[in-house]
DNA sequence: TATATAATCTGACCTTTGCCAATATTAACC
DNA sequence: GGTTAATATTGGCAAAGGTCAGATTATATA
């Protein structure tokens, strides 16, 4: 698990052992069963997570009081409920595991710490929060420009391992669309 | 223009006067006229602004060749076509004064200077990344839960000098919507 | 294996929005 | 002030996608 996060880190920027090897006692490990979750929704995000193994959903509710799935979040990559987490104000998603998740965690004020003393962990973070900002626009601009059908062939390409794992509903609401469309789209495939 | 950059810098972290004075000789006064490109779509974009008087529009045209407005941006705040200054590949983006405009203007090779030997700086650099989700976040959140006039009211609402300023071509495509249903939107609203 | 439970799909119908072309309005310019 | 060009609105129709309830399939449990 270290090793992986060390490699993870090191992909974003050069860091020494000796650096690493001090900061990594700031994070713990944490397992998550099927169904636990990592963040609830009205309690401030405390975290963020190295996802090691496993995976995770982020959803809300919207205006209209329908659950919607915003993120499907996979091994090696990080997770926490970044709104809230950065306000430190309560979190409007729910971050919960979709199978058994092994993560590597550090909380709100280690990061802190970590980024005081470190131009090293700054970056880090710069970097975490340029990715977050690329995928959300790209995020964006797909659900601002695609059909239905488009949407999912997009998914279905970008992530066929979720649409493998995961229950339709959960789906439709990540792409804006009903499970009813879904369904059609689906049929409409498999010709 | 100086004090207003300052004013909003002191906003996200405190800055000595004299840290302050050594790092605004890396930025350069800019005006555009209406029409004027800050970024031009297919070009690398090697610069961020503060925007101290004026309003720029952001656009891209997408798969179906049809453009698409995805910001507004306005006075005492930052623009870029922040993908491609991030990753330093070309913009997919072009950004256009939608009338005169003041920027203060920093490139890529200055800024990466100031990261690189100030914690302040890098500190609003992750900031800024942050903000920047925490908006695409909401904007996209917007496009997958709301209706038309849902959209068309939060405008209203939210950015009402947007709405007198600018053409409704660029309104429609923002929210993603055709202007026929604009219009239809705007009839109604009369009543 | 039978039964209960949950997940998914489908049919019938309805609403919203898109498309295209024509018209009206506004702004710009000589 | 009249002409031209750019913007905005509208009508008619088609298509995409939503709603809801019932049918079907898959999954879990006794």
């Amino acid at each position: 698990m270290i090793n992986n996060f060390k490699k993870f880190i090191r992909q974003i920027t050069p860091i020494s052992d000796t650096e690493f090897e001090q900061s990594v006692v700031f994070f713990n490990e944490q397992t998550l069963q099927k169904g636990d979750f990592f963040v609830k929704q009205g309690k401030i995000c405390q975290h963020i997570a190295f996802i090691n193994k496993g995976s995770l959903r982020t959803y809300y509710y919207n205006d209209k009081a329908v659950e919607i799935t915003s993120c499907f979040c996979t091994e090696i990559s990080l997770t926490t409920s970044y709104k809230s987490f950065i306000l430190q104000q309560p979190s409007n998603l729910s971050i919960q595991a979709l199978e058994e998740t092994e993560l590597l965690v550090i909380d709100y004020e280690n990061l802190q710490k970590l980024y005081r003393n470190s131009n090293v962990w700054q970056k880090i973070g710069r970097n975490f929060a340029e990715k977050e900002y690329i995928v959300m626009e790209q995020y964006a601009a797909v659900l601002n420009n695609e059909t239905a059908k488009e949407k999912y062939l997009r998914l279905l390409k970008e992530q066929p391992q979720i649409i493998q794992k995961v229950a339709s509903n959960y789906i439709a609401s990540y792409l804006g669309i009903t499970t009813r469309t879904l369904s059609r789209i689906r049929r409409e495939i498999k010709k």
